[in-house]
DNA sequence: CAAATCAATGATAACGTTATCAATTAATCA
DNA sequence: TGATTAATTGATAACGTTATCATTGATTTG
């Protein structure tokens, strides 16, 4: 077992110093060598095989060219998008993703974040696990949080105008004839709710109609994603049995719009027909359901890259940083289960 | 700017010798110290605020206490929970676990291998892109690979027993009274769909029955699952007008399953009353889909944290290794595509 | 109680790279 | 040409940890 090649030894073969060795095969090209020396030491370096030691140079400028990325929960269908979004951004930069699922728990997002500092990671994108998590321990370590909610006016942050989302989806049923809307939200850790019924209620008055009574079903939106969709699935079973039914459904997102169009189907409503649903977000699920659902679609591939860009020039200077914010719009996607009245 | 504290300014705090200082604040535990020196070094280390250099440990012991996992794409719905059984083992093992997309593209796969080697990677999962796919590039990396094919005899390897798992499928098709069952394939880059003919023709013969005229919808199995959709949804189409009705389709994998099915219901066709169809995989659309869709599932999270034991195997004692070769067996998930004819 | 054994601690050399400054060589200009 | 400047190259010191061996202190044993 013969020791791996060290600049010592490539510097032995093509007789020159360290020093200059080290010059042509570190990765900073802004020096001055020869043109005929850097071919002598590439040559040499090739010939007894020389590999750069990543480990050595890392220590020596104390930086891991690494980036973590922190999430709840990858097996979440909202997310994969977005991290390959991170890393096809983070590779061009010659950066490495570490990319950690706290499972929804605040505690296992706290080690993630005392292993980043440990570890050394050059910065962090963050979707929070929930509204308290405290960033306290990240001390040194720049980041980017992934979230449209204005909890945390101090960080930068990249999300979608969640809002103005909602909006369009609202406004599409409306403009298709739909009255009577109703809302099927998920309670979850991360943000409270009621922004949705106000958002709900203003339209209302603004098109100058009266909210409905009974136009929320409420669920508790589950760390796992099967299991979110079993709760919705039981809310909206409630629901339909206890009230009149509406023309439209708007939900909160994907999986709780796929719910409520299985559970139409199997009581026989015709979607679109007697009764539209439009989600929020843009999963696969979503196409391959039938009919395929409409949805409001939040680019998450897009945020991904934004969030990178903007965590790759907050690690490039951090001094004189000024918080950054930005959300991004949300697209329609009109599908087969949305229809006029 | 303070600077960073080392265990050399440990050492001055408490009154001890670096190598003391060390010995009580390295990982391993097998190292004689008595109790009363170990208090003395943690409450200086406590005090001034110590703590430890990953990187100066990591050069120093030439270990990156990293793996890597080489997937073609995190976006396709098999991957997310295979990934996230390997971390779960990993992190317990302390390890992080890099994740690189190779988008199917075989060069940027190879580029992914000489990344492993040059970031000193301590392992590597690779699900391989293509069938001919060449690891020589990873010398000195241990590796582990994701797949059933026996191509790759002399590599160690976790898979799913995909043939035994199409019989269960065909099996439960049979057993519900199907006589006349098509086939939905797709080809794909990383291996030839040719064997799932030999097994459909095999059962059909041990059952003493002829294979059906017709019986194989073939389509390309795209690199994104929304073409890969559309696809399978394209030839599903096609064959529907142009050949008798099956009164059963096996798809290969959900997404070609979910297309079938989808075509099924905008055509009128009642699933499963008039047709029934299995997919192969388990993934989180066929549980959402109307009717839900009946599969054979592949335990991912299993295979994740499978091959993650092998690697971690191989990783410590790497002498007098035999190749090791995991099948597991696939599940029965009944749900309500299939049914009596 | 001295000798021998064992446990605990100390001194110091690596690991392979990058960065600093000194030394050399090449290029420019009066 | 000789002096001055610029461009290359060389020698060497870090970086903070772990590992080796020597040394000291504690404990046992004849």
């Amino acid at each position: 077992m013969n020791k791996r090649k060290t600049i010592i030894d490539v510097a032995k073969e093509c007789g020159l110093s360290q020093a200059t060795v080290a010059r042509v095969l570190n990765g900073q090209q802004d020096i001055q060598v020869k043109e005929k020396t850097r071919k002598r030491v590439m040559s040499a370096a090739q010939k007894i095989g020389y590999r750069r030691n990543t480990l050595a140079a890392n220590f020596r400028l104390q930086q891991s060219n690494t980036i973590a990325i922190s999430i709840p929960d990858i097996t979440n269908p909202f997310f994969p998008e977005l991290i390959k979004g991170i890393q096809e951004k983070m590779r061009d930069e010659g950066y490495s993703v570490i990319q950690l699922n706290n499972e929804w728990n605040p505690s296992i997002e706290k080690d993630h974040f005392q292993y980043m500092v440990q570890t050394c990671v050059d910065g962090a994108i963050i979707s929070p696990s929930h509204s308290g998590t405290d960033f306290s321990t990240l001390e040194g370590v720049p980041f980017v949080l992934l979230t449209n909610s204005d909890l945390y006016s101090e960080y930068d942050s990249v999300g979608n105008n969640s809002k103005a989302g909602m909006r369009i989806a609202l406004e599409h049923l409306y403009s298709l004839g739909h009255r009577k809307i109703a809302l099927l939200v998920g309670g979850s850790m991360r943000s409270d709710p009621s922004w949705r019924y106000d958002i709900f209620s203003e339209f209302y008055r603004e098109k100058g109609l009266t909210v409905p009574a009974n136009f929320l079903v409420s669920c508790d939106y589950n760390v796992d994603s099967t299991l979110s969709f079993l709760q919705a699935r039981k809310s909206m079973e409630i629901f339909l049995s206890e009230n009149p039914m509406p023309t439209a459904f708007f939900a909160s997102n994907d999986i709780l719009g796929l719910a409520a169009l299985q559970v139409a189907n199997e009581h026989g409503i015709k979607v679109p027909d007697q009764l539209s649903i439009i989600g929020m977000d843009g999963i696969f699920s979503g196409e391959v359901s039938y009919p395929a659902l409409s949805t409001v679609k939040k680019n998450r591939s897009e945020i991904g890259g934004i969030s990178a860009q903007i965590l790759l020039d907050k690690i490039k200077k951090p001094k004189d940083w000024s918080t950054k914010k930005v959300l991004l719009p949300c697209k329609l996607i009109e599908r087969g289960s949305t229809g006029p009245v």
